[in-house]
DNA sequence: CCATTACTTCGGTAATCACCGAAGTATGCC
DNA sequence: GGCATACTTCGGTGATTACCGAAGTAATGG
């Protein structure tokens, strides 16, 4: 289930219980106590019932624990379950993660957008102004409860994509412009026409030949 | 048993079967499963079988499910078991986390033996020589099998230290040079006063105030 | 307002597996 | 060699719990 959920982003109940083969009484229990340990967060919408992960933090623990399982299938050649497609996901809960991700994340370093801290990384006073620019309002992307900015190790690319608030908040800004748009409930993204040209003039990147 | 193990480095069967309350049969089969799924590694030594942690990514898994585990804890006020002394352990399997861990590797950056890349922290020309002089065989230190260098985040200190095969012979050449030292099988690191002054002198740390 | 859909709660059951003690293996010491 | 230590393997058992179907709740639609 929650392999699924890092895949597909949210699913409902019934659904569920659908990738776990069991009834639809048993995938209820099995994600109450699932609710409990605050691993995944529940949305009411109508008469279902919408499930996702908690936050990035539980999205990077199962991508750890995929991680480890494909290391050990290279090595033992016992097959791991992997929802088609989730090796090479574009979107970690709500930030860009995968090829993309660690592009536009060197770039941000590369531009001066952001700066390694002693903390990790943080936003630059040009930062700011270019993250304004782009639609970002980084004061509102801080809610206090998760870390604002933070590196992510994107095992897919053995690189580092950005994880936190202010991450989740460019990826809706990059959407909100037209930049980009997602696919079968937010697992892929898709880049736009000018989203290509908008990245290459605001980040240097040339992503013509990106796949899909 | 991983909870203890992340803390303790190496312990015994007889040890585990402690930590977990449990007979030394009982103990015996669960190690071999935490085995058989590569989470531990074995090392015989005489009539003692001496597991630890299998590597770093195992490390980070464990510390992950523990910080998951003390959020919980925080917001719903159910204890959790841990180690004593685990959120202030400084070693990360084989090399220096925690405050110092943090410390040395800002350090390491704002003196340009490492720098940002792409792919993670990298060494710079001068950091290779600086490397060489204070005793690490950089060519030595990458088997191949893990990554050389890596940022792991330090969730005691909400900022990143080292990890990967350089990381762990840095700690070899700092122990070599009798730096530090390390109590209670790896668990803690004692700094020597040789150690204040040659990290004050090749760093520009200031630890003579840092707890044991 | 009744039927339908979507899901949860409840009670009972069957299967799993964690556990132990006894027996077996390997190592070290006298 | 003989005995103790350290650990594993084996066989059997009991507690746990994953599971299901039936009944209950909540929201939607006709």
């Amino acid at each position: 289930m929650l392999l699924s959920l890092r895949h597909d982003g949210v699913l409902t109940a019934t659904e569920l219980a659908g990738v776990g083969n069991v009834a639809p009484s048993t995938a209820s229990e099995h994600l109450a106590k699932l609710m409990a340990s605050n691993l995944v967060v529940l949305q009411k919408s109508g008469r279902q019932r919408l499930y996702s992960l908690a936050d990035g933090d539980v999205c990077d623990l199962v991508d750890g624990v995929t991680a480890m399982a494909e290391k050990n299938r290279q090595t033992s050649g016992i097959p791991v379950f992997l929802p088609q497609g989730v090796l090479h996901s574009r979107l970690c809960l709500d930030h860009l993660a995968g090829q993309l991700g660690c592009m536009v994340t060197n770039a941000l370093f590369d531009r001066d957008v952001l700066r390694h801290g002693s903390k990790g990384p943080e936003t630059t006073a040009y930062g700011r102004s270019w993250l304004a620019k782009v639609g970002v309002n980084e004061q509102a992307s801080e809610d206090g409860l998760r870390c604002p900015l933070r590196l992510c190790h994107d095992w897919t690319q053995d690189a580092y994509h950005l994880g936190g608030g202010v991450a989740g908040a460019l990826l809706t800004a990059f959407r909100r412009n037209d930049w980009m748009r997602t696919r079968r409930g937010d697992a892929e993204v898709l880049l736009t026409p000018k989203g290509v040209s908008a990245l290459n003039t605001e980040l240097g990147l040339d992503l013509r030949q990106m796949p899909d």
